[in-house]
DNA sequence: GCCGTTTTCGGCCCGACTGTTTTCAGTCG
């Protein structure tokens, strides 16, 4: 069996947890949770490299030991140092880590005083009043394992971006409300709009008479306060959804929203780039010995560091502090860059908005063209289109783009990819079509290989334009298709064909780190709604702020083009 | 375990809050 990038990083995770328990050297277990975290993400399949007779690339934080291990993960399947921690603590107690409350030296106290292995034998021991005994626990510690071990079945989820952003808009409004509150910003995972976030981190800044604190604990969607100090706190919400809020005087605003926006390791690297200039950075700002140089306001923060701003999406640590020291930060595309949209649906299949109202909806946000592309007739269930129906689909469209000013809508279809990668093209109107949109909603378990030959072929298709969520995941519900996906962004180089990125929230598909390869090959990438009705254009928002995770500029999307840009690289490759 | 335009050894980001203590360790972000 293949050993994936994804397998290779869960066993270093898992080394970092035994060595955690051990009490082994924190920077050891950095470098491994380090490497897991490298490796995970990493474009290109090392197994598969290595299995050519490459060489390992170099990969920041991996040295001579580490590429060790994953030679010897990627050719004997798995890893003598892991085999050996699992001998000294079962695999078992890595588990308790993830209870809220337990790091590694309270795990480590349960296993070797009380043998403790697992989450249930923790909740037995709790509920005997067996924990409070242990040196350095108390009744307050036994009775939180055991509300958080109970809690546990509703396991900590995280929550797509766009249901946290209900949450969000209603508690940002509430916040800045408050008597003496000057700034509120959503930051943490939400500003750097990752598809899903596990809590909100919300900074305030507000005069100190300002009752802000006490406010926050009390708005009424808060169904447990788990702590609460005078410049920070944490609440649970009756949706089940953490916040975390952060006060600071406005002074230390930038500095505080850097922080707060993270990532953790964006953060960890900032910091380190300023010890190496002899700076301190901390959430109140960059110090000089005891002297604030900087901190009101991001920008003044990189400045000290000599780096310009940099967008809370690029902030992953995964080269935007190289880049940005080199002058090579990209331009983000922004949501007016977009000019039209590829993928829509009206009524006639499983859309629920009229031809005329889905044009209208599009032209009212600024788009100059709208490709409907309604299901092909094999998609039964979405209530695909036969050859009559799409007739006089076309038909319409003819005459609405005679009677519409100022948006043009583009004849299109979606697709099905059949099993053997052949189309299901509507008969005798296929030259009717400005567009194609290639689809796979049907034997998403095919092997990796046979999948993407499936894939690979219908892109052969000469009127094959764009390939519609190229995964094929739903966040938190499907798991992506098994596929190549760097063979087939190369394909589509070749081909002249794009690959889309699917900005339903649920969808957000192509991923981020995929977007980065397609720009690195050369390939282009559709940002495209898949709007099922006039308030769908609404998402292009989110699959904006995944191309920007992606470091994805205007040029990079197809659909930034004019009409008649796009219709000259669409009749290029036919 | 990694890393180096002062370094191949000696560093490795930084602070708030809680609980168990009686000055601080552990956890979290």
């Amino acid at each position: 069996m293949p050993i994936h990038n994804a397998d290779i990083a869960a066993i270093f995770e898992e080394i970092a947890d035994l060595l955690e328990i051990e009490g082994a050297n924190p920077f050891r277990i950095r470098a491994y949770r380090n490497a897991a975290r490298v490796v995970g993400e990493y474009g290109r399949e090392l197994g598969a490299l290595l299995g050519q007779g490459a060489d390992l690339p170099k990969l920041p934080g991996i040295g001579a030991d580490l590429s060790g291990k994953i030679r010897e993960i990627v050719t004997t399947g798995h890893c003598a140092l892991l085999e050996r921690l699992r001998g000294e603590v079962p695999a078992s107690v890595t588990e308790l880590l993830k209870i809220p409350g337990l790091g590694p030296k309270k795990v480590s106290a349960l296993y070797h005083d009380l043998a403790v292995e697992t989450p249930e034998q923790l909740l037995r021991m709790a509920r005997e009043g067996r924990i409070r005994q242990l040196h350095g626990f108390g009744e307050k510690t036994e009775a939180s394992i055991l509300q958080a071990i109970e809690a546990h079945g509703n396991k900590a989820r995280r929550y797509p971006l766009a249901a946290a952003t209900q949450y969000a808009t209603a508690l940002l409004a509430y916040l800045q409300h408050v008597p003496g509150v000057h700034q509120v910003t959503l930051a943490g995972s939400y500003r750097r709009r990752r598809e899903t976030v596990g809590d909100l981190d919300i900074l305030v800044s507000a005069v100190s008479s300002s009752p802000v604190m006490q406010r926050f604990l009390g708005y009424d969607e808060v169904a447990e306060i788990l702590s609460g100090g005078t410049t920070r706190a944490s609440v649970i919400l009756k949706s089940g959804l953490q916040v975390d809020l952060r006060l600071v005087e406005d002074v230390s605003y930038g500095a505080a929203l850097q922080y707060f926006t993270g990532s953790k390791q964006h953060s960890i690297a900032i910091r380190t780039l300023a010890q190496e200039r002899g700076l301190k950075i901390n959430e109140y700002g960059v110090f000089q010995g005891k002297t604030r140089i900087a901190g009101e306001t991001e920008e003044s923060v990189y400045a000290a560091i000599g780096l310009p701003w940099i967008a809370p999406e690029l902030r992953e640590d995964r080269g935007e502090i190289e880049a940005a020291r080199a002058g090579r930060l990209p331009h983000l595309i922004e949501l007016a860059d977009l000019r039209g949209d590829l993928h829509a649906h009206t009524l006639a299949s499983d859309g629920h908005d009229s031809l005329r109202d889905m044009a209208l909806a599009a032209q009212a946000r600024g788009l100059t063209y709208l490709a409907i592309t309604d299901h092909s007739s094999r998609l039964k269930v979405a209530h695909g289109l036969d050859p009559l129906r799409f007739r006089r689909q076309l038909d319409e469209i003819d005459r609405l783009n005679a009677e519409l000013a100022g948006i043009t809508l583009l004849k299109g279809s979606e697709v099905e990819i059949l099993e053997d990668g052949s189309l299901d093209l509507p008969e005798g109107l296929t030259d009717r079509l400005d567009i194609v949109i290639g689809a796979v909603h049907s034997h998403f378990g095919l092997p990796r290989a046979k999948q993407t030959e499936r894939i690979l072929r219908a892109m052969d298709h000469q009127r094959f334009t764009l390939l519609a969520h190229p995964f094929g995941r739903l966040i938190n519900e499907r798991e992506p298709i098994e596929v190549d996906m760097q063979r087939i962004i190369r394909a589509a180089r070749t081909r002249g064909c794009w690959l889309e990125l699917n900005a339903q929230p649920q969808r957000l598909d192509l991923p981020d780190t995929w977007c980065q390869m397609a720009k690195a090959e050369g390939t282009l990438v559709a940002v495209n709604s898949d709007a099922h009705g006039t308030a769908g254009f609404d998402d292009l928002l989110f699959g904006i702020g995944q191309a920007r995770r992606g470091w994805l500029a205007a040029d990079d999307v197809v659909n930034t083009r004019s009409l008649a840009d796009l219709k000259l690289l669409i009749s290029a490759t036919m």
